[in-house]
DNA sequence: TCACAAAATGAAAACGTTTGCATTTTTGTT
DNA sequence: AACAAAAATGCAAACGTTTTCATTTTGTGA
């Protein structure tokens, strides 16, 4: 699989194949009767160009069908007009969202994106991050605040604007973009322990390398203990982000003996998972089980009963890296604030019960 | 040193930030004693410098930290390395699979990807289309056969590969990857209609512009009619790509008089909210309604009962899509075969039951 | 109408690679 | 050891813009 014959390939790819009727600035210069300089002006600062010659430029770039070269304009100034977007995963509900939004506010300002997923691999990051620096890119969003050295260093020696989205830290050597995960976690851990829940069961995805969840969980851990709780090993369940698991384990947990009257989860996949079980198992959610995930994604407003979970703004977040990444690499200057941290909702709907 | 003028943000755009401790391949040939060209083909073409010599080179590299620029190459060669994906949405279910592993079936190849989402606006597209041409990417995919004509012609005038993913069709202008969604929403309704149904209503989001939900459409309908089944206007029901909009309408429909039998879903992010709303009006599936979707999204395997739906293969199409794409820029030939149907397979999984 | 400032335009030098062709070095054969 | 053939390397000309600086044109007030 991974034995591609790249030199065949890479061979083939060396005889460029004739651009065809594709023109360039110097035919549309030629047709509008004025020089290179004018027509590269009438597409980068077109207020220093006269309406008459733009006007007759821009005809002239229509007949023609001009499309103008980016990548040979950011071989002198630098700048390529796009962005990158490092995620775990496009595949996962999680990061859709911000995902789009990103991308879509990145059009607001003329820039592109490009986007790639490592799945939780930093080695692959690396390679990611690589790869989009070779592409020039004016900057560049990392999930989390998790990184290889390596990585981070690259960026650094390029100079090149960096932003870490989703998660919140007061303090961080990069700035960043994101709701507070430890509070979040405890937020909805409080909501728990106020409806008198003391038997807990945690679903948690492994927190190595990954420090969102590994916030939650402190956040959970944290506020358990506050109340005097003790979580024991066979409360405390490492699950995946992936629904189909989460539904077995839960299952398993439902079927066995001493079932825990709530289940916190690390986020709402895991959370839905845990719903479909208890769907299964004749379990009544909440008389029987109460159930909370975090993140509210698509569907959890609409399960049966709602999931109780805490609200992630991920357009917001996705909204406000873009514009902040593309101010960065225009002023070449941190953000303010350096830190930002985007408000979370308890969104309670009645997934849990007061015993 | 380069100052900045405190104007506008455009102007201030314009000047470069010094490119601090970037090395060029300059760099790199000065410190290993080489010429620029050897140093180049180190990285394009290993295979065309003596083993000593790129070990050398690529030492050199490591320690000046080089990252080579392949816009720069791009401008001489024509290969940016870069493909782009145009979808209607990333944030539905529907193409994330699709969109991951596309991306990372690129970068086997060595190529990036540049996303956007048009949200089913086609006049969007075309700025988005234009907005890639800028980028010079080697080739795009594009989901689905309806497109404004002013992007194919400038697609065309470029002689940029094109691809059609996710539909497929026996004969069209562009190759295509994708399933026949007429045959499966045929397959689907045969399910049901062999199961004794007669009464049964649909739920389809506007088909204007989307000839994936237009060729499932003609296939429900003409299923129907074959069967002699005629759909009145009221068991015709218009519902978008949402989860909430299709339990609204399920509710709606549930609580309403003369309840039909069996509901065939557009696809399976409705049928998901059709599931949800029989939950919440205690309307049990499959004994009191069967539920048919289409795409066996993620979690429609875990729901309470297995949604009953078509299997399409969306990693599969991604994967293919990009090497197809891949391979079309690099030969600069059509592919064989011009169109490409991926399999699609009924999941019978218990949403159905027999009259 | 003229002089002068301001605005618009043009000429040409970058930007960092790749590649055709020329030259040098290595390899293989006798 | 000599020579031819093959392989490796170097030279320099692209690639299509942007931008600096110089030049021309336009606008303004006397």
């Amino acid at each position: 699989m991974q034995t591609f014959s790249f030199c065949d390939k890479s061979r083939l790819m060396r005889y460029p194949r004739s651009r065809k009727g594709a023109p360039g600035i110097v035919e549309v210069a030629a047709r509008a009767g004025v020089s290179i300089a004018t027509v590269s002006r009438t597409f980068s600062q077109p207020d220093m160009v006269r309406a008459p010659t733009r006007l007759r430029i821009e005809q002239a770039a229509d007949e023609l069908g001009y499309i103008r070269n980016r990548a040979a304009g950011a071989l002198h100034n630098r700048f390529s007009g796009t962005l990158g977007l490092v995620v775990p995963t496009i595949d996962n509900a999680i990061f859709a969202e911000l995902i789009e939004a990103f991308s879509s506010r990145l059009r607001d300002f003329d820039r592109t994106m490009l986007i790639a997923a490592h799945g939780y691999d930093l080695d692959l990051e690396v390679a990611i991050v690589r790869s989009l620096l070779e592409r020039r890119i004016d900057g560049i969003a990392l999930v989390g605040f998790d990184h290889a050295p390596v990585s981070m260093n690259m960026l650094r020696q390029r100079d090149v604007p960096v932003i870490s989205v989703w998660n919140f830290r007061d303090v961080s050597d990069i700035p960043c973009v994101g709701a507070d995960n430890v509070a979040a976690a405890r937020t909805v851990v409080r909501h728990v322990l106020d409806r008198g829940h003391r038997d807990i069961a945690l679903l948690f995805p492994d927190v190595a390398s990954n420090d969102r969840a590994r916030d939650r969980m402190n956040g959970v851990l944290d506020e358990l203990h506050r109340d005097g709780i003790t979580i024991t090993p066979d409360r405390l369940i490492s699950c995946p982000y992936d629904i189909g698991e989460a539904k077995r384990l839960v299952r398993g947990l439902m079927s066995g003996p001493g079932r825990p009257t709530a289940i916190v989860c690390g986020n709402d996949i895991i959370a839905h998972g845990a719903c479909y079980a208890c769907y299964a198992e004749g379990v009544r959610i909440p008389d029987d089980i109460s159930i909370v995930g975090i993140g509210d994604f698509r569907g959890s407003a609409h399960l049966e009963p709602g999931l109780t979970t805490i609200r992630m703004p991920a357009r917001r977040i996705g909204n406000i890296a873009a514009s902040t990444l593309v101010e960065m690499s225009d002023t070449g200057m941190p953000p303010d604030p350096f830190n930002r941290k985007v408000e979370i909702e308890l969104k309670d709907r009645g997934s849990t019960i007061a015993l």
